[in-house]
DNA sequence: GGCGGACTAAGGGGAGTTGT
DNA sequence: ACAACTCCCCTTAGTCCGCC
């Protein structure tokens, strides 16, 4: 038995006929006879009687349509849900390293959603081997991917390799970020001494994104964290705090009442980069977030 | 090659119609 | 009233075609 055979069976009942069911169905009678004998084999009861002047439908037939037009009921509400939604939903994922001016850049995507229509927004904060396995594994259709820049001629191939398309687009050295009422606030440039005895507040799990080697040079005490938001809080409210970050916005920093300084000592060079798989097709938000991670980017 | 879906042709059977 | 005819509906048999 199956979904066609229960459409058959209601549709026979609905005509009282297996010939003009047969006609809207659009098949041949004989084939729709045999369907539905073949259905009432299956499950071992007779649906329907056959007479010369039609169809008569058994009680065990009555039993058996009442259940077969629930179930076409719930299949064509399913139908029509997903039919609704995929062609209205508003969709957009990506996953993306913690960077403020990228967070910037998903505002302003947010802000262009249509908030009448129904949407999936996911925006992931992921190192470099998970913002890749959420494009690969998880669904997701956009990533950015923050590396050194002297991996750029391995990284590309080997993502090129898993089927996924990479455009650099932004570069960058790391700055220090404190609190505005920070004493380093004042500093035009830092060097690695200015941040001996302060305490870090890192990411835990970061792999790429923080200059780990200068933490030798600057005394090794940490405190680890793993959200943005927490990192800012415990850099205002901490005493002697410094985060190493990527370049924030000016109008970022000052919303989260802190300053951001250039240190001499770490020159290495960052890469930000967005990844898609191959043959993606952008949806419009897409297209935006693109636009303005870029043009955020250029104005750091 | 097996299987399922669909077609045509042939035929069975019941109900209504018609002629005697 | 009854037999023959006609129509309608359904089933069966044989076959073709596409898919796995």
């Amino acid at each position: 038995m199956n979904l066609v055979h229960l459409k058959y069976a209601v549709e026979i009942e609905k005509t009282r006929s297996i010939s003009k069911a047969a006609e809207n169905l659009l098949m041949a009678q004989p084939n729709l006879s045999r369907a539905v004998k073949e259905l009432e084999e299956s499950l071992g009861i007779t649906i329907f009687r056959r007479t010369s002047r039609g169809i008569l439908v058994t009680a065990e037939g009555e039993e058996f349509l009442r259940r077969a037009r629930s179930i076409l009921a719930q299949v064509e509400e399913v139908e029509n849900y997903y039919k609704y939604h995929k062609t209205r939903t508003q969709k957009f994922s990506v996953s993306v390293p913690r960077a403020a001016y990228i967070s910037d850049a998903f505002g302003e995507v947010l802000k262009q959603v249509d908030s009448s229509l129904p949407c999936e927004i996911y925006f992931k904060e992921a190192g470099y081997e998970a913002a890749i396995d959420n494009i690969l594994q998880e669904g997701f259709g956009l990533g950015i991917i923050r590396f050194q820049r002297e991996r750029e001629g391995e990284i590309v191939p080997a993502l090129e390799s898993k089927g996924l398309r990479c455009e650099p687009f932004f570069e960058f050295v790391h700055v220090v970020a404190v609190s505005k009422f920070s004493s380093l606030a004042a500093k035009q440039v830092l060097g690695l001494d200015d941040l001996k005895g302060r305490i870090e507040i890192a990411f835990a799990e970061e792999e790429f994104e923080v200059p780990a080697l200068n933490r030798k040079q600057c005394g090794c005490r940490r405190i680890c964290v793993f959200e943005r938001g927490s990192q800012a809080d415990l850099l205002r409210s901490v005493p002697n705090t410094y985060a190493w970050c990527s370049p924030m916005p000016q109008q970022t920093l000052e919303s989260l009442g802190l300053a951001q300084l250039e240190c001499k000592g770490e020159e290495r060079v960052f890469k930000d980069m967005l990844i898609y798989p191959e043959g993606y097709r952008f949806s419009e938000l897409d297209k935006l977030f693109m636009a303005k991670v870029r043009q955020i980017a250029r104005l750091l």
